[in-house]
RNA sequence: GUGAGCGUAGCCUAGCGGUUAAGGCGCCAGGUUGUGGCCCUGGAGAUCGAGGGUUCGAAUCCCUUCGCUCACCCCA
């Protein structure tokens, strides 16, 4: 296999540099996570990056579009087949069931941020191959207190963030007792009408009847409209379950709309799922979504264990508070900026930076082999407020002289009291 | 995987068959001897994504290829 050739090297496809002047945006966005996540009583975890293939195509789903074409599969030199996680609530429940979180107080409730994820997909707008998720979950709890929970988090998370113009959609798609019927509802209704189908949803009835409801083709929204709901298939417990969630979320004040059309991708999901959308233009509006997976800690292998979660996209995040306006806080940036003329004044600049930041006050030293006047118009570039001067006048003094930028004014200090002068 | 649009210096853009590819931002250096933001002057920086073809002549036309973007699929 011969290793391509690039002229200019960049970043693989989809996969992007996120450069100081972004950070802002990313800081902000996880503070925000941080702050609400551990104010409704969530842990933080961190799991790798590379998982066992398998955790993925069991616990995702065989047939799911995540795992047939997405997946960035390898092999390591031992011969595993290992995996870029695609997702996070299988490499969670993973580390709940290796960790024996279940001998915790349940239900666990676990949260991450800015776990890089990857899947190999076309990038467009709001999506990439590698890009970063909020993921919350609460595993060991089968009452619908907690899918309320779950649910009032996200949409808090939204809040705290400040963005505008969001609504919750919540559906339940049933349980393996009640959702066979519905789905069995859905497949006879779609055929009859199959001539009337796009050729995707032609496929669709084959493989995921449930992915039916959401198709965008025009021609289709008819059949949508009338087909059959999740809503009218529910055994009594998933009736009850939802029900009482709703209410839950009305005591809340957790505004959300019933979607019937709303079903998910990932085949874990029974009952409820919900997701976050904008009402922005263009296909990418899911901000975020989730919801219960109480047979998945079962297939991974363990004990019968309920779990509810959601995923927020925090590329999606930041590309709609910059739509939105919404400036994240500016950071403190550099307090004092180092000049120097002449060789022995470089080499105390040299040392009078290191004692700056050394007692807390953020410095840097200025270019070498730079005029003065080069190095000022630097640190007045960049917007350092204090910048010392250092030069053979100031060394036999034993001062440096201290210039306000803001100010435009001047003065000597003393080398031993400068750190005091300027903090 | 499918479809569409686009590829000119670090960034934005002009040029759309004819001599040394133009401008703005940014960067660098000067406007006297050690002092910034405005202004003035100068400079560096582009094999016009790459390869092939048409032509006396191509950044400008054609083909191929790579890359980017957007959309579909799917999803965060």
């Amino acid at each position: 296999m011969a290793i391509k050739e690039r002229k200019t090297l960049q970043a693989l496809r989809g996969m992007v540099d996120i450069l100081p002047e972004e950070q802002g945006y990313w800081r902000y966005v996880r503070e925000a996570t941080v702050s609400v996540c551990e104010g409704y009583g969530y842990g933080q975890i961190d799991t790798p990056i590379l998982e066992d293939y398998s955790l993925f195509s069991r616990g995702v789903g065989e047939v799911t579009d995540i795992v047939e074409k997405e997946m960035y599969t390898i092999t390591d030199k031992g011969g595993d087949t290992i995996a870029l996680r695609p997702e996070a609530t299988a490499a969670v429940c993973r580390a709940y069931l290796e960790h024996g979180l279940h001998n915790k107080p349940q239900p666990v409730r676990l949260y991450s941020v800015g776990m890089p994820m990857f899947r190999y997909a076309r990038p467009q707008a709001g999506r990439l191959r590698q890009f970063h998720q909020i993921n919350v979950e609460a595993i060991g709890d089968a009452d619908a207190t907690i899918d309320a929970e779950v649910v009032a988090l996200c949409w808090q998370l939204f809040r705290k963030l400040g963005l505008k113009g969001l609504s919750l959609q919540l559906n339940s798609i049933g349980d393996p007792k009640c959702r066979p019927g519905y789905v069995e509802a859905l497949r006879s209704y779609y055929s009859q009408q199959e001539g009337r189908l796009c050729r995707e949803c032609k496929s669709r009835l084959e493989r995921n009847p449930l992915r039916l409801l959401d198709c965008k083709v025009p021609g289709c929204q008819p059949l949508i409209e009338g087909a059959p709901r999740s809503a009218d298939y529910l055994c009594e417990e998933c009736q009850a379950h939802f029900q009482a969630l709703t209410r839950y979320l009305g005591l809340m004040e957790v505004p959300f709309t019933r979607e019937h059309r709303l079903v998910r991708g990932l085949d874990y999901y029974t009952r409820t799922v919900f997701e976050v959308q904008t009402s922005e233009e263009g296909q990418q509006n899911a901000l975020g979504g989730g919801g219960r997976y109480d047979g998945l800690i079962e297939e991974l292998g363990g004990r019968p264990t309920p779990g509810v979660g959601f995923a927020v996209g925090m590329e999606r995040v930041i590309l709609n508070l910059k739509r939105q306006g919404i400036e994240p806080p500016a950071s403190p940036g550099t307090r004092v900026f180092v000049a120097y003329v002449g060789q022995e004044a470089k080499a105390q600049a040299v040392g009078l930076v290191s004692r700056l930041v050394r007692s807390g006050v953020s410095a840097m030293l200025g270019p070498a082999g730079k005029s003065l006047k080069a190095q000022l118009r630097q640190a007045g570039s960049m917007g350092v407020p204090y910048v010392l001067i250092l030069g053979d006048q100031e060394l036999e003094k034993g001062v440096v002289v201290l210039r306000d930028m803001t100010r435009r004014e001047q003065r000597e200090v003393g080398l031993e009291e400068v750190i005091e002068q300027i903090r």
